[in-house]
DNA sequence: TTTATAAATGAAAACAATTTTCATTTAGCG
DNA sequence: CGCTAAATGAAAATTGTTTTCATTTATAAA
């Protein structure tokens, strides 16, 4: 999903399509990293200095109601938001540590160790989370 | 690790082993879910009036800090708790979307996965995040 | 293009969670 | 028992998030 992508879905559900919205999802399009809510709105001020805090909070949860993006857990914060790169697919997260760079995985070949732990617990399980931390190419040269 | 060996372990270290951190202790001890600092403070309400917030927050860190708690990430909060059932042990936890109740298991099977992941993204990875969550048994009888 | 209107925004205030400060208390040692 | 550093509680400060409300704006209809 590119920008236009995500306007376009926006306005498809009869979202407005403001100056806000489409600067804030500028940010997070041209981002391989997870940002808080307060990292966007500092981006945001270089550009288009005067969009409020408030406002950002609110677009990230339209944006995230509507399936737009997705969060990660791992790491510092607890509120990190990240653009979704395809609707609705179910995926994980592979996290830097040190500059946040996420890389995507689809495969999270869990489903033999969900069976096992429901045939041994007794409970049913619908969800799970899964994240890595490590590394990422650029930062292990960069480390040494 | 019951309550005397998270107090042994304490004291060990040169902490004070202060009532408020025993009631603490009590309250996770005694208890399956996961709990948030306020969690604590209510219950410790009841049979110990009187010990501050502040004190849990404190002792929350405390414990934490010496690999004596582990933390739940999946649901509704992001700082939520629960004793450590073996001192330093990897393992992950089940959460039961209901009533909290966190199962532990230790193998998590991911080794394989983690190797295909660094291999084709060149991550090096070195930790991971894994809960799952359900129901668990009672409360899939208590739901029908 | 102009107009009408509901939705979106920004600023300030309110609220919630967490941390700091500091004077007082206490565990654990000698 | 008395000493001392560590721990506590209460209040204040700080940080993160949400609500309120008057104003602005995107969009659809005229």
């Amino acid at each position: 999903m590119v920008e236009k992508d995500i306007a376009a879905e926006l306005k498809k559900r009869g979202f407005k399509l403001t100056h806000q919205r489409k600067a804030i999802i500028s940010v997070l399009g041209n981002c391989r990293e997870h940002l808080k809510p307060a990292d966007i709105h500092q981006r945001l001020h270089k550009k288009y200095p005067g969009i409020g805090l408030v406002t950002v909070y609110r677009t990230l949860e339209l944006l995230q109601e509507n399936g737009l993006l997705c969060e990660v857990h791992i790491g510092d914060s607890c509120r990190s938001y990240l653009k979704r790169q395809r609707p609705g697919e179910h995926h994980h997260h592979l996290v830097c540590r040190d500059c946040g760079r996420v890389a995507d995985f689809t495969d999270c070949e869990l489903d033999r160790l969900k069976q096992r732990l429901e045939r041994e617990t007794g409970y049913r399980i619908n969800r799970h989370l899964l994240e890595f931390m490590g590394l990422c190419p650029q930062c292990q040269i960069r480390e040494v």
